[in-house]
DNA sequence: GCCACTTGCGCAATCGATTGCTTTGTTTTA
DNA sequence: TAAAACAAAGCAATCGATTGCGCAAGTGGC
């Protein structure tokens, strides 16, 4: 009853069907590969474009053990407005896999349950994945390595072998740092996010080699690691203030979004009273009265380069382990 | 070569084979559909329980013509900061999609060109789809109700006959300017954005409908339309304020954000000389010293009715055509 | 003890593509 | 002109599941 309106999709059956051939001809002039002449090519594509043939992707996916999706793996989030990160670079990945025909498959986790990842590899659902959030000695990043399934991760994973993408955090951090010291900064505090995160490893590290390479002494009371929350980031800079600190490096900008709360609260005037500089620029940057110095990347470039290069692996193409993207700094009224 | 070190994957025969049982009754003591003795159920499910077989997908896609993924589309937003309403929607989708062994596929699009639409569904990867931008008479909802794919609109689209789930904005919005009135203001103006987008129509809507249940004079000159960049909006304060206005009312938080900056910008103070309120509560609402009254939305909860909404018309239970969410009223200081 | 009915399970077709092999027909070459 | 070479296209197996049908064994009624 229903089921008589229901229009049967074309299938290549018919298109053979209907052009006197059979259907592995069909499939070979779409496909191009295989002996076939040039006026059945002819002939089929003209008739596909004029009547709109598309193959079905699980005859297809099947056929080729080959799915045309990707994963992109986003973690739980919550709080959405400060963490732009992961849907921006979702955006550059988005990108890249339409250019290419892959469609991108997105699972949001919590980081410890592997159930979905398991399934969805198992379930050959996917050819390849991208893991926007990585950890030291990361748990994702070895299950997928073990289970041989191409992926990229965005972010390091502090082990070789591994295809990973990232901007140069340790690197930016530590020109930042810098350069800022080269302005007369005596003494940097550093407010610093979850220390499982690898980003989080890498801006410390900049930090610390920027201090480093200018002979300074690294001063373990003013580092501060894990602010999680508001709370902690209050606590801190309470603090640091009792530290004789003359700027607050901020590890990225919901950090800084803090500090520059708290600093207003407390009376305490930016920069004239005291510096501040965040790892990561985004707009919630823009909401105070004074600009604010910080690094500035490019995600939506790092999600296209973190496909591109996942695709590029996936069709055995040879690409490079560690790719590090550029960063700008961008210095504002905040560390005048 | 390479591939002898490539572990194949475990196969429904596979199991089959091991156990001395045929194929369809390992599918069918996995689905529990046809007829299976309980002994040989349990064996199997014991077997499958320990070894870890996965089926493959695209082989139960073609066999079950259904993929098990639905795709969810969410327009190009430029300036993600302000739009985490598309994405915290698309964690309420995923959540319930996970929870049904669905996955969900993301396309982001402009919303004219309907190219990956169609290659999606035609390619049939899909078994529905959500729309999470609607347009008055929408263009990407009338290709999908023609193609009679399974879909829900996240907002609604004027029209009757396609499956709707979205918060009552005209409804809140009408309560609000109600409740608004009723504290004293005398003459409200109303900035909103792009009219083509439904959501900004029902809001304004709203407005409207206040003004008629409480007698008032509907005056065109206060009511802006359309302002979909910060200098546009901008001038609208400008202008408002020439004409005697004691209330703005915001139709997001991307332009009341822009006129609590203009507001300081002239020296007017929140809410002594100029009272404030916004259509749409999020973070950005916080990072100003007043606090500012708002309509508040559970965003998550909106894209899990949307989907569990989508899985029951692809199941075809009977679902409502049309589902209106809740909202909450926060009167804060910029109305006091 | 015979027939009807139920239960458990295997056989083989099916979903819609791809692809190795074979056949057919044409062209080239000796 | 016959043999060799090759191009074009069809045949049929394959990918890995699902499912209608049918057979054999078991159960129950009279």
């Amino acid at each position: 009853m229903a089921n008589e309106n229901i229009e049967k999709v074309m299938t290549i059956h018919d298109v053979a069907r209907e052009l006197g051939v059979s259907a592995s001809t069909v499939s070979r002039a779409i496909s191009g590969k295989g002996r076939i002449g040039e006026a059945t090519r002819k002939r089929i594509q003209a008739y596909i474009d004029e009547h709109g043939f598309y193959p079905n992707a699980a005859a297809q996916s099947l056929a080729q053990a080959k799915t045309n999706n990707i994963a992109i793996i986003l973690p739980e989030v919550k709080t959405l407005v400060d963490m732009p990160f992961f849907h921006t670079c979702m955006y550059g990945v988005e990108e890249v896999a339409q250019a290419n025909d892959y469609d991108i498959i997105v699972i949001i986790t919590n980081g410890k349950d592997t159930k979905n990842l398991e399934r969805i590899i198992m379930n050959r659902k996917v050819d390849g994945m991208i893991l926007t959030r990585t950890y030291e000695n990361d748990f994702f990043a070895k299950f997928l390595k073990e289970h041989q399934v191409p992926f990229v991760t965005v972010g390091k994973t502090g082990e070789a072998d591994m295809i990973q993408v990232d901007h140069d955090n340790a690197g930016a951090c530590r020109e930042l740092v810098t350069v800022l010291f080269s302005k007369g900064i005596k003494k940097m505090a550093y407010l610093g996010g979850n220390m499982e995160q690898m980003v989080n490893i890498s801006r410390l590290e900049g930090y610390v080699a920027a201090h480093k390479r200018t002979k300074r002494e690294i001063n373990e009371d003013i580092i501060y690691k894990n602010l999680t929350t508001k709370v902690l980031v209050e606590k801190a800079v309470e603090d640091l203030l009792l530290r004789d600190v003359d700027c607050i490096l901020c590890e990225d900008d919901f950090i800084c979004d803090e500090v520059v709360r708290k600093l207003a609260r407390e009376g305490i005037k930016i920069p004239e009273q005291m510096k501040v500089a965040s790892c990561h620029y985004s707009r919630v940057l823009d909401n105070y009265p004074v600009t604010i110095t910080s690094l500035k990347f490019d995600i939506v470039e790092l999600g296209r380069r973190a496909c591109q290069i996942l695709l590029d692996s996936i069709n055995n193409k040879i690409v490079p382990d560690m790719t590090l993207l550029d960063y700008e700094i961008i210095l504002k009224e905040s560390t005048k």
